[in-house]
DNA sequence: TGTACATCAGTGAACGCGCGTTCACTGATGTAC
DNA sequence: TGTACATCAGTGAACGCGCGTTCACTGATGTAC
């Protein structure tokens, strides 16, 4: 699955080596579907995987941490594209959006759980001291997606659909069962999960109705 | 904080050598606490810590993982064991028990988060191949808290304090709430809780009265 | 139009490091005779 | 009671490996004159 250097690697015109940095986190990001294991994505591995030499990795990152830090960047923001998609699929209904909303949030965790596990796993972050990469930029990263979901709950409050009196701590206890559950899904091996667990724990937390 | 070699490590009695097991252990626990980092977590830096040679783990570890796995192990029997004090501390309430389960549960992550990252990170469980450590040893590891939530619950419903109406699946989703919000705080900087979040996740999913 | 040159994308070799694991060993201690 | 010996806990040196990072470099290409 490795790329094979059978050609060499056309270099990119002048004033587009940024094409590189793309290419970078597009070989990162499936070295971690691949092999679901963050320790896996080494600046060895994704030049390799990437076809390029370690070094040339330096043009574009200035460490091992800033490369981590745009792969769970891309990561979020694949996350939010596909939680639209799903939206604009799902219709008017707010209930039906705000499902859609939970159930694309579980399906992307449980199709690409090596990304779900770097994202909220912290397993990258603990070289905060001494890298490029500043709290802040680790801080903000799932902001859009809590948006999402807070407008979608206060809809389904405004239509009658829920009887939650605080959309906002409400949509923070919502995202924290979805995660507990995307979380251990995309962690453990096997688990003998109540096959409902997810309306179970969806209708419960956002007090929907019936 | 790492153990100065300045006596000579005094062996064991013929016959107790397993007793280094145990101190190998507690060296590695330490180590997670400390660092917060299960890759931190090495043969050798356990070895220091515990201020043997390398080696010598050998002759209680078949592997790495093996380690890793007595660590989480150690961690799950140590949680128990928090949980029983609580639960004792808690009185006869059927409510006060499950709820003292609940904030020992997070408590616990609170207190322990390197720990409690490693316990349900699925970070060292990557390596089933090749390693000593096979799927059953995994499998079990939660069960008895599990068990301890179930129970606690079914009280509530026998009591009449929770409108529940199927102990086991309820359990495990008030489970993973609880595991949403220990995980997220175990691996997140600062995130702008709602104060009640906890009892929020607690009394919405055990469908506590009132 | 031709040419020297600065710029830019990317490379190959090398560094020092910590790791897991192996191997042959040391030396204290309990036990058989 | 004395002594040879097997057993056991633990060691020191060494291995090969992959890692992040550094350095001086190559060679294509656009640009100034």
């Amino acid at each position: 699955m490795a790329a094979s250097r059978t050609t060499t690697r056309t270099r990119n015109p002048r004033g587009e080596g940024g094409r590189l940095r793309d290419e970078i986190v597009t070989a990162a990001v499936g070295l971690l579907d691949e092999t679901g294991d963050a320790n896996a994505v080494t600046l060895r591995s994704v030049a390799r995987s990437a076809g390029i030499a370690a070094p040339s990795i330096y043009r574009h990152f200035p460490d091992q941490p800033a490369v981590m830090l745009a792969v769970v960047r891309s990561a979020f923001a694949d996350l939010e594209v596909q939680l639209r998609i799903g939206l604009d699929a799902a219709g008017e209904s707010p209930r039906g959006r705000l499902v859609a909303l939970c159930e694309g949030y579980l399906d992307y965790a449980r199709t690409h759980s090596g990304r779900y596990r770097t994202m909220f796993g912290g397993v990258w972050m603990p070289d905060l001291h001494d890298s490029s990469v500043t709290r802040e930029d680790v801080a903000t990263l799932g902001d859009t997606i809590m948006a999402l979901l807070v407008d979608a709950l206060e809809r389904c409050i405004a239509a009658g659909e829920s009887t939650s009196t605080d959309a906002h701590s409400d949509t923070v206890a919502l995202w924290l069962g979805l995660h507990g559950l995307a979380h251990q899904r995309a962690s453990t091996v096997a688990f003998p999960w109540p096959p409902d667990i997810a309306e179970r724990l969806i209708g419960t937390l956002a007090h929907l109705t019936e």
